[in-house]
DNA sequence: GATGAATGAGACTTCATTCAT
DNA sequence: AATGAATGAAGTCTCATTCAT
């Protein structure tokens, strides 16, 4: 045991949870999945529902350490090019997280217990946008966007587009708009961006 | 019995599923709801896997039946009011849409059962985002829209920003974004409106 | 299933009670001894505990309906006879009862549950010894016995002996004293009678 | 470890059967209560089982020791006096008993061993009469108490109602009589030497 | 001797499903 | 068609015991 049974079985229901869904997940496919006995799960948890939550806390993949530095690309290249490189990460980081939040969405006890860890912390989905707002709002502050523009709703559009791009894709196997990642992501800047040129008057 | 048992099920089990999701959804619950006994359920269904898909075939709400008439406005009103009509009646529709797509997520035979299901037909979030590309393309075609404008991208970033907004308030109660439904189909509407507006150049 | 299994799942606790005590008694070999499945017990009752809880309450058995006519004896026979008559009958009694008081004593939720079902009725053994009490109370009463008799010491003494042969007995396979019930019966009446005797005076 | 990790364990488990009873005792409740590892306890004992039975035959009350010098007070105060005594001190002693004998009496392994235990030993209630059978016999040696009277007898009442009476409050929190420990003393010594006095003739 | 992580048999309980009525 | 008692496989969790350190 290199790495310790607590993360073996950590990783194990992580992997299960992706493949599988909770619904079908019990403590016997984790424990084998972890290559350990049934009972190891308690010498390391209080039970089921804690080791999914840590999975979840441990597991859920961070945004900002995708695209940090995209973020610091401020003022450099075009807004448009850095859109959709965040566009890009965003779509690979929304695949790691729709199968924890469906897997937290459907148990019930998983839920309120999700709800009560974020009741003081950003919520994942809000932490995302936050993130993209602030790097527009940073191109804002430097003339590259248009002061009539709102920086977060822009970013909920871009990340919201690839939440539900990757939620569907995970339960249907299909996108709802058929294009490529690389597709999507250049249109979506593009479309993204003719909004956010800088211009003297507004179109009613 | 007006109504027939059959419907007394599957509305029972819509029922629930929206309250309390499918994870803790046991057969006899449903009885109960539908104040028939536990046994009912087979005389109607093969099993509790096909009581849930019919469900979901016949529960799905129709984004088209509550956006067609708004399509129909091609032409008439301004592009971003109706813009901002249809995203109101999108929020409403994924409301009522994603519970059952999690409750299908977390399930790995329901999931199957549904991708079989779509494989000949147009999955829920494809023929909501392709309702509104048909709206976005005759206005298009009619000078309304500029011929930049790739109307399955807008599409795409309106209806998924609406699917993840409910999506995030069924998981953790919140919005990823703070706004209301209102401020943020305003809003929606403006960003992508901004981008549409028929022109001559475009910004690099 | 002539008895319906209700009855078939007490009788079941009952006789492995009695042959085996709680401490090795499972579900499961109730089941087996009523003859039906695991789960059929949860069709029944809410769980093991109220399982046991019935045996306790219905399996009982009652002093009164064994001692009931040997106290309407009152003012026939001799006193001592019919004192030897009802330790006879509390000794059959106290052997069905000291299994059950064993099993709720090694059981904490049987005996919280034991006990606030007695709070507002009067427990087995003092519900015995005042069936003897009420009997030398009424031989009191007609001058057969003392007047410097307390009847509820005398019937407190005759039927904890009982009790404590019986709980020797299931304990250990021997009773504290080694007399056969009848020799006890007829010594114990002697020994009581002796002190109980109708007189003028007293000895310090 | 002043004690010894032994004395602590056999302590540890001592102290729970007491406050707790056996049905929910663990070995790792004991090792928690002595201060120790899960696993110390297999280096004295070679189960759970051993080690309960330790408790039993190293910490099970004596009533030689508590009533040991009354004995001897054999011809001096008045034999009511001393009876009176003897019973006080027997009051305690069954509260330290009952707890054991409705361990063992729960557990048929244990019961199965306590048996073997007193194959060729006296077991604890008959010891206890015997001790209050030998102080009876010396009074009736020396004419202090009736010739009528058979030891045995008297004994087992008196002890067996300490019993009983202890086992309820155990069981119930409640006496089977409802008196103080200093009053129900007092009037079985009296009820018994009612019946004991020396006397020429005997009433039917 | 002592530790405590790991084991694995087995406990209680749930629940989709069957079937005699 | 409808009932609901009965089934039994499967789930989560407990706990006496082992063993490498």
């Amino acid at each position: 045991m290199l790495t310790g049974l607590r993360s073996e079985l950590v990783d194990a229901a992580d992997r299960l949870i992706r493949e599988r869904g909770v619904a079908a997940l019990t403590t016997r496919d984790i424990a084998r999945e972890a290559g350990c006995s049934d009972g190891a799960l308690y010498t390391h948890f209080p039970g089921k529902a804690d080791l999914l939550m840590a999975v979840c806390q441990e597991r859920l993949p961070d945004l900002r350490g995708q695209i940090g530095d995209l973020v610091n690309r401020v003022g450099s290249g075009t807004v448009a090019g850095n859109l959709e490189a965040i566009v890009r990460a965003t779509q690979q980081f929304m695949r790691g997280l729709v199968p924890l939040t469906n897997a937290v969405a459907s148990d019930p006890e998983l839920r309120q217990r999700w709800r009560e860890h974020f009741r003081h912390e950003v919520i994942p989905p809000r932490r995302t946008v936050e993130a993209l707002s602030e790097y527009i709002a940073a191109e804002q502050r430097i003339g590259r966007v248009g002061r009539h523009v709102n920086p977060r709703v822009v970013a909920s559009l871009a990340i919201g587009a690839c939440f539900a791009s990757a939620s569907a894709e995970y339960v249907f196997d299909q996108t709802p708009h058929g294009f490529s990642d690389e597709q999507f992501a250049r249109m979506v800047a593009r479309a993204l961006w003719d909004g956010m040129t800088p211009k003297e008057e507004q179109q009613p």
